[in-house]
DNA sequence: TAGTATT
């Protein structure tokens, strides 16, 4: 029998109220990985992005040995979580540094190592109801915590009776945590919670689903049209997250870059995209954000103020495939964001015309 | 009484 109550990596989770970024103690320096040193779990993932988005945006930190996006059996949709595992741990390490906690859509990415796989770790999340209203996510996990490691926990605002999650490391730690407080008052309260196991989505496949799949099987998108949902989803992607919208494409004056000039951005180790109209906060992860889905992105760099350390206004990204840059140049040429319209074009050597 | 973490 295992040993379930070692101090270990304590899970202290502070409750931002937002959308469950759950650090228990650093990925980093969590130390009881060593078989987890290139393979990210990555959850909160937008439901539209597909596996390829995903490869894109990981992609761009370094090597990715394999990338998967997990989908429900049947219906294909995404489970809203994927691995990602690296050629070299680093690259591992800097995803986690760059990744973690980066805004898609309505989601906030969690990117962390994953553990090992093993079916002693799966369906241990629970459903508890009928929490104190006033009941923090840090007292929640103080009630839970002494049945076992706590990975994520969770409390549902705008609830009217408290409802949260508890997902443990293992599930036998659930289950003891179901039997312990299972209509049990917790410290202080009126009304007993009820604790039992979380309804499992995969096994969610009633016949409205089968049905739907039944009548528009394997439906296709040709080619073309696939890029066109690729840029349709991007736009969603980009819009909710910063508030970048898209403009009519006339309105960007000053646009050199996409008439066929001259060839420009071209610097051997790849193809490097002037970005202009950054904001003063502006910062890397904006940049890796906005330009991984299109593809391999190699280097991004916000230039600063050397005394301020303030975006001086405009950045750099390289990317390593011309087809993918010249991509993400006519999508991202015009967009706004913020209250700021971005110019994205290929850098040029010249700052002014001889 | 409901979000979505083990490929």
């Amino acid at each position: 029998m295992e040993t379930q109550l070692s101090n270990g990596p304590t899970c202290n989770n502070t409750a931002h109220g937002s959308n469950a970024i759950n650090n228990c103690s650093s990925p980093i320096d969590s130390g009881n990985t060593e078989d987890s040193k290139t393979n990210l779990i990555v959850n909160y993932l937008p439901q539209s992005m597909t596996q390829e988005e995903l490869k894109s945006l990981f992609g761009s930190i370094g090597e990715i040995e394999s990338c998967k996006l997990v989908r429900d059996k049947i219906t294909g949709q995404s489970l809203g979580y994927g691995f990602v595992n690296y050629v070299d741990p680093k690259d591992a390490e800097k995803a986690i540094n760059t990744l973690n906690g980066l805004r898609l859509q309505t989601k906030t990415i969690k990117v962390s190592y994953a553990r090992p796989s093993s079916a002693s770790i799966r369906d241990a999340n629970l459903y508890v109801s009928g929490l104190p209203k006033t009941m923090t996510q840090k007292e929640l996990e103080q009630l839970f915590s002494q049945y076992g490691r706590i990975i994520t926990s969770r409390i549902l605002v705008d609830q009217v009776t408290g409802v949260g999650f508890i997902r443990f490391d293992k599930r036998i730690e659930a289950e003891e945590a179901i039997k312990g407080l299972n209509g049990q008052k917790p410290p202080a309260a009126t009304e007993p919670i009820t604790v039992k196991f979380a309804n499992n989505p995969s096994q969610k496949t009633n016949q409205a689903i089968l049905s739907q799949l039944y009548h528009s099987p394997n439906r296709r998108y040709p080619a073309p049209l696939a890029q066109q949902a690729q840029r349709f989803r991007l736009d969603n992607l980009l819009n909710m997250a910063y508030g970048v919208k898209r403009f009519p494409p006339m309105t960007i004056d000053g646009m050199t870059s996409l008439a066929g000039i001259n060839i420009p951005g071209h610097a051997g180790t790849g193809w490097c995209i002037f970005v202009y109209n950054l904001a003063p906060d502006a910062d890397e992860s904006i940049l890796w954000q906005m330009f991984g889905p299109f593809g391999a992105v190699t280097n991004v760099k916000v230039i600063r103020d050397f005394n301020t350390n303030k975006c001086k206004g405009f950045g750099f990204v390289t990317m390593t495939n011309y087809d993918e840059a010249a991509m993400a140049i006519a999508s991202l040429n015009g967009y706004r964001l913020g209250d700021r319209v971005l110019q994205v074009s290929f850098k040029t050597n010249k700052t002014h015309k001889a």
